[in-house]
DNA sequence: CTTGTATTTAGATATTTACCTAAATATCAT
DNA sequence: ATGATATTTAGGTAAATATCTAAATACAAG
């Protein structure tokens, strides 16, 4: 996983807030677009994102698609985003070369 | 911390590997700058997307500008990548942090 | 104060992205 | 099969972003 997908999903403010929308449970792509003034044209752009980075699935339902939190690439994306920032323990600022 | 401005800083590879290189000490831009292929003037500008989302901090050191990461970002970041994954039983959007 | 080095800012361009409307596909109900 | 509903795909546009070159700023050393 190169995080490529993750951060660019998450990076977009209508995306986070369908997962936001998805944490109190599944939705169809339809109940989703209640809650938003874009078009569901360019509300499944989006979904197609989200897929692409896993953090939701989709299972059929009749005519409906449902969309649900992919909760299992949580702890991966979490777990990136220390593993990117935690710092090796030598080497702070302070120790950086004083070449004044 | 706004969440839009970490997440947009993050989206990007460049800015990652950036961030990567931080994790083994501080670097000033042109040692940074050493590492890519592009040119100074884009990567200031992100060092200047890194900085809004206060994931890097300067220092000048004389005719030396040193980046460091800003480590204590770190685990608000992880804290809100977990609280925009994990589901609840009973929260709606209304009551969802808005600044994810 | 002038010259050299390090970095950023300004302005321009190419690519990417988010959005729209219209059309296509899939399922359900009659 | 026909019509209605749900969702996606296609095609196009406007805004955002990454990148470049050239110019500007900041500091150090002579």
């Amino acid at each position: 996983m190169t995080g490529q997908h993750l951060f660019k999903a998450l990076a977009d403010p209508t995306r986070r807030d369908i997962l936001k929308l998805l944490r109190s449970g599944s939705q169809s792509a339809g109940d989703i677009a209640d809650h938003f003034t874009i078009t569901k044209a360019s509300l499944s752009h989006h979904f197609n994102l989200l897929k692409q980075a896993e953090l939701v699935r989709t299972e059929r339902r009749g005519q409906h698609i449902v969309y649900s939190l992919n909760t299992s690439v949580m702890e991966d994306a979490a777990t990136m985003l220390v593993a990117l920032l935690s710092p090796t323990q030598e080497n702070t600022l302070e120790d950086a070369p004083d070449d004044i």
